[in-house]
DNA sequence: CGTGTTATTGACGACCCTCAAAATGGGTGG
DNA sequence: CCACCCATTTTGAGGGTCGTCAATAACACG
C-alpha cells in the first residue's frame, strides 16, 4: 500500500537514479490528454488529480483519483497513446520521466522496477474495487464507500481526514460512481443526518468525517440485507 | 492489443529467456487462490479462465476473463498476496514463472519487460472499460457490449466467432455485469429476437453471433437517448 | 449587489430487482 | 436406452430504487 514512508523512499530513489523534470500544475490544468502519444510517466509529489477515461462514442468517466505518491500516465502503456485525460484538481508538483529512461534506470535499480510494478498493481486493485463497489452496493453505500476510501487515501499520506475538500462537483462524483448528481446529493444528506459526515458551517463542498470506520460500518450494514438504520 | 502474431512472439521470447514450467489445467480447477502468497505469474498458452475478486466481507465478483496470450496472477503484485481466485473454464495450458525469475530475465531482455508491461496496461484498460460499461450502459446494452468484447477477444486470437461457448452461467454473467441472472436472460432473449445473436438448435449455453458489429451498433443506439428499435 | 453555477429537495415514472412458477437440458443409475 | 433428478434457464407479475424533470436555494464570482 501507499504509505508516507514508502512515498519518501520512492521519491529518494527517483532522485538518485534519474533527473526528474519538476513541474508545477494548477487546478484545472491538464497533465496529459487522451489521444496524444505516450512518452512520460508522472509521479505526483503533491496535489490531487482526476483521471478521466474517454470512449470513442463520447462517453467520459472519472476512473481514478490520484494523490501524492501515485503515478499518472499508466493508461498510456498499453497502446502507446494515453487513453485518459489527467487533470489537476488543485496546485501540485509532478515529477516527470521519459518512460524509456525510466525503464533503463530500472535495469540498474531493481528497487525502482519494484516500485513501478507496485504502483501498477495498486491501480489494478483500485479498479477492481471500483467495479465491485458499483456492481454490488446500493447508491447510498457507494457514496459512503467512496468517502471512506478517500479518507483512507488521505490518512495513508499523513493528511488530516477530519475535514476533507472533495474538489469534485456532485455531478463528477455521480459520474465516477455510476449515479446521478441528485442521488449523490440525497445520499450525502442521508449520511449527514446519520451523523456519519458533517458539513462545515459554510459551504457544502468540504466534508467532515468524525469517524472513518463509521462509514465502513454503514456499507457493511447495507450489505446485510436490511437497509441501514434510519430513513 | 493482443493479436495472434504478438502472442506467438511473446511465447517464443518466454521460451528462449526462461524455462517455463508447463501445466495443464481442467475446467473448474483453480490456478491460484486469493490470500495465498504471490510467487508466480502464469501465461495462458491456451484455455479460458475467470478471475474472481474477493472482498473481506464475502462479496465476490468476476472481474476479468482471460484467454490465450493473457497473463494470470497480476493481482498479486500489489500486496504480495493474490487478491483473486483464478479458475479454468475449460482445459488449457499454462506457462508458469517465478515472478523474481521473470524480473531477472527482463533485465537481460528488454522486450520481455515491454511485453509484461503491455499485459499490465491491457488489464488496466479492460478494467476501465468494464467500469464505464457498468456505469453508463443500460442492462441490455451491457450484455450486448459484453458479447461484443468476448467476440473481439476470440477474433484477435484467430478463433471462430460465429459460434462461441460462453462457459458462464447467467448468474455469473450477471455477477460480472452488475445485474441479476433474470435480467441477463431477458437481455439475451431480446438480442435473439433482434437477430443480433442466435441460439444453436440445442442448448442455450452457446451463442452464435452472425454480425459482430451489429452488437456494437445496438450499444451505440441505446446511448442515443431513444431506446433501441423493437421492444 | 447581481448573475451564473452548483446544490438541494420534491414528485413522478421507468428500469431493474425480487419472488415465484414452469420449462429445458444435462447427468446418473436402473 | 429410458426415467428420473437437479441445476439452469426462461418467463411472468409486482414492487423498490434510482433516474428524470422541475423548482428553489445556496454559494462564488465579478
Amino acid at each position: 500500500m501507499v504509505e508516507q514512508a514508502h512515498i519518501a523512499d520512492t521519491a529518494a530513489l527517483l532522485n538518485s537514479a534519474l533527473a526528474p523534470s519538476r513541474r508545477i500544475v494548477h487546478a484545472g490544468e491538464a497533465v496529459y490528454q487522451a489521444g496524444i502519444g505516450f512518452t512520460h510517466l508522472h509521479f505526483a509529489h503533491s496535489g490531487a488529480f482526476k483521471v478521466v477515461n474517454l470512449a470513442q462514442d463520447g462517453r467520459e468517466q472519472i476512473v481514478g483519483l490520484k494523490f501524492r505518491g501515485d503515478w499518472l500516465g499508466l493508461d498510456g502503456i498499453a497502446n502507446g497513446v494515453y487513453a485518459c485525460d489527467a487533470v489537476a484538481m488543485d496546485t501540485g508538483e509532478l515529477w516527470s520521466f521519459r518512460y524509456d529512461a525510466l525503464l533503463a534506470a530500472c535495469a540498474q535499480q531493481p528497487a525502482l522496477l519494484t516500485a513501478l510494478h507496485q504502483a501498477m498493481g495498486l491501480q489494478m486493485a483500485q479498479s477492481r474495487n471500483s467495479l465491485m463497489s458499483v456492481c454490488t452496493l446500493p447508491a447510498d453505500a457507494r457514496v459512503a464507500n467512496f468517502l471512506h476510501e478517500w479518507a483512507l487515501a488521505l490518512q495513508a499520506r499523513g493528511l488530516r481526514t477530519d475535514q476533507i475538500a472533495l474538489r469534485l462537483t456532485r455531478a463528477e462524483i455521480g459520474n465516477h460512481l455510476g449515479m446521478t448528481l441528485e442521488t449523490v446529493s440525497r445520499a450525502l444528506t442521508l449520511l449527514s443526518r446519520m451523523q456519519l459526515i458533517a458539513f462545515p458551517v459554510k459551504g457544502r463542498r468540504d466534508i467532515a468525517i468524525p469517524d472513518i470506520d463509521g462509514l465502513d460500518d454503514f456499507v457493511q450494514d447495507s450489505l446485510a440485507g436490511l437497509g441501514p438504520v434510519l430513513h
